[in-house]
RNA sequence: GGCCCCAUCGUCUAGCGGUCUAGGACACCGGCCUUUCACGCCGGUAACACGGGUUCGAGUCCCGUUGGGGUCACCA
């Protein structure tokens, strides 16, 4: 049997950081096993801009390196891959099963039903449907429709009985029939539901086997009764724990994003991102750009293959100690007897850790590659770089080493791509490291006469230089290389001087320390 | 509430009866390095939810309790 997994999303408009976890197992397990991977859009409930609400997920997807065989844009054999289209089909199992009397019209009102549901419920009864509406005989479905009921069909569930699902991840689960409800598959407007459709559509695109988040364990029973109606093969389930919020066990939910952000990291990472789409004139609306959405990490430039890489360990394992995997690794590795059964919650930091690991094994060129979009979005640096600025971003790259994590961390770094006359100078550093000390501004004008008479500008030679400096005026380098930092790049913080000064340039830099000692 | 699932450091996890005085990673806390900030290096704090069994022996198997979660739509 070839193996065949697939991911159905509904056009939601978005990619969800947990629904991205589902693909990329499924996707994982077709690959380990050398079958292959459908992606169906499950837009059985009526949409109206379904492709424009598809373009994040499949972007999403593609640029995480989920590929698919058979689905959206690249179609294959089991087509159509909406299940919108794919109507016919659904509305054929419904006759066929209610010809099997495996499903009845059904002409209650929702209030009916409601009603029957609260009796229940008030008398502490489990519900169960009293089929008082159902419709079997021709006869009954004429005389209520007379009464101008319109109807529904209904699943006639068994109401005995234990169903077994032997779950891959779970192992056996046990139903008993009895508390299975009579599910709608079929609204009154003849549309088809869900469960419906999914059981068909698996069945006929020769899903093998059908791994998804556990939130849907619990609606496996009428989904094996469609499938058992219909005499199709049953495929094996496997229901992956699902993701779940930061420090907590709750499903992870886009709509609480401001319960995320009273943790700590999430909380950091979404300020680093709203940075970052501040100065690229992003729009930051929490609804589109949060660390629920895959979309955000994009945007503000993590590396697709780190998420891939924390995605996977969150739920499976392969051993005590291997953490960081490339694809080709993940596919070799991947089974599901080592997927884990509890929810795994979130940790940005985590993220951040393997997004770093990864970072660091770029070269600079990657590197460059990666950032320069994020100056260019900014107003930095002009769209395309020319050959002299491409030169001074790898400069900049280099001298930054692995404090850029992500390529839109490169935004702190822009004193390097401001023209000196227009450089902020940040009042409070300005003053610790400049005003406040006595003697320091003498200093930095002692050296900055050094400067002028440098020879070379490299980075050195500027050590050297400043060394001699210092022994000369009997200085520490403390008394001024904080001054010079400020000086000439605004800041109290940032890469190592010497390099700073020799990515300036001579009169950059002499401009900038005259700037800033104008300003004592 | 019914049904179902789950349960090892704060978090992700290893552990498939003895090698566990429980290992790794992230985070955290010290220290080193150092011109700032990172990186790196060294060290440290920190977990088997509880109670019964089974067994010579239980984190590992069974039952129960507790706790957490999912699900109960003419949504997917």
């Amino acid at each position: 049997m070839t193996i065949r997994t697939r991911f159905a999303p509904s056009p939601t408009g978005y990619l969800h950081i947990g629904g991205v976890r589902t693909a990329l197992f499924c996707w994982l397990f077709a690959r380990a096993q050398g079958g292959k991977f459908i992606l169906r859009i499950d837009d059985t409930d009526a949409q109206r801009n379904v492709r424009e609400a598809l373009r994040p997920i499949l972007g999403g997807l593609r640029w995480l390196g989920i590929t698919w065989d058979e689905g959206p844009d690249v179609d294959g054999p089991f087509g159509p891959y909406y299940q919108s289209r794919r109507t016919e089909l659904h509305q054929a199992a419904v006759e066929e099963l209610l010809a099997r009397g495996c499903a009845y019209r059904d002409f209650a009102t929702p209030e009916e039903i409601q009603a029957e549901r609260e009796a229940a419920v008030a008398a502490k009864r489990d519900y169960v449907y009293s089929r008082r509406w159902m419709a079997e005989s021709p006869e009954n479905v004429a005389r209520f429709e007379a009464e101008g009921r319109r109807s529904v069909v209904r699943l006639k569930m068994p109401r005995t009985g234990t169903l077994v699902i032997d779950d891959l991840i779970r192992g056996k689960v046990e139903f008993e029939w009895a508390r299975e409800q009579d599910h709608v598959i079929q609204r009154a407007d003849g549309s088809c539901l869900y469960h419906l459709a999914s059981a068909v559509d698996d069945y006929a695109m020769e899903i093998s086997h059908v791994i998804r988040a556990e939130e849907h364990l619990s609606n496996t029973p009428r989904q094996v009764f469609i499938i058992q109606s219909l005499g199709y093969p049953l495929p094996r389930h496997a229901h992956l724990p699902f993701v779940a919020e930061p420090g907590s066990k709750t499903k992870l939910s886009k709509r609480k994003l401001d319960k995320y952000l009273k943790n700590r990291d999430f909380a950091d990472l979404v300020d680093r991102g709203r940075r970052i789409a501040e100065a690229i004139g992003l729009d930051a609306s929490p609804e589109q750009f949060n660390p629920v959405i895959v979309d955000f990490y994009r945007q503000i430039g993590f590396l697709p293959r780190a998420i891939v890489n924390y995605l996977a360990l969150l739920g499976w394992s392969l051993d005590d100690r291997t953490e960081h995997f490339d694809v080709n690794e993940l596919v070799e590795h991947f089974s599901l007897d080592r997927v884990n059964k509890a929810p795994a919650s979130l940790d940005t930091k985590k993220l951040e850790a393997f997004q770093a690991r990864h970072m660091q094994k770029l070269s600079v060129a990657e590197k460059a590659a990666m950032v320069i979009p994020f100056l260019q979005e900014a107003g930095l640096i002009a769209a395309p770089a020319p050959a002299d600025v491409e030169e001074r971003v790898e400069a900049v790259l280099r001298a930054a080493g692995e404090r850029i994590r992500i390529a839109g961390d490169v935004l702190e770094l822009a004193e390097f791509f401001t023209p000196d006359d227009q450089l902020p100078y940040d009042p409070q550093a300005l003053d610790k490291r400049l005003r406040r000390p006595a003697g320091a501004a003498e200093a930095l004008r002692g050296f900055r006469a050094k400067l002028a008479a440098a020879e070379t500008f490299e980075a050195d030679a500027l050590e050297r230089l400043l060394n001699d400096f210092l022994a000369d005026e009997g200085l520490a380098i403390g008394d001024v290389i904080h001054a010079l930092r400020v000086a000439v790049t605004g800041k109290a913080v940032g890469l190592g001087m010497f390099e700073t000064l020799a990515i300036l340039g001579k009169p950059s830099a002499l401009a900038r320390i005259d700037r800033a000692l104008a300003q004592v």
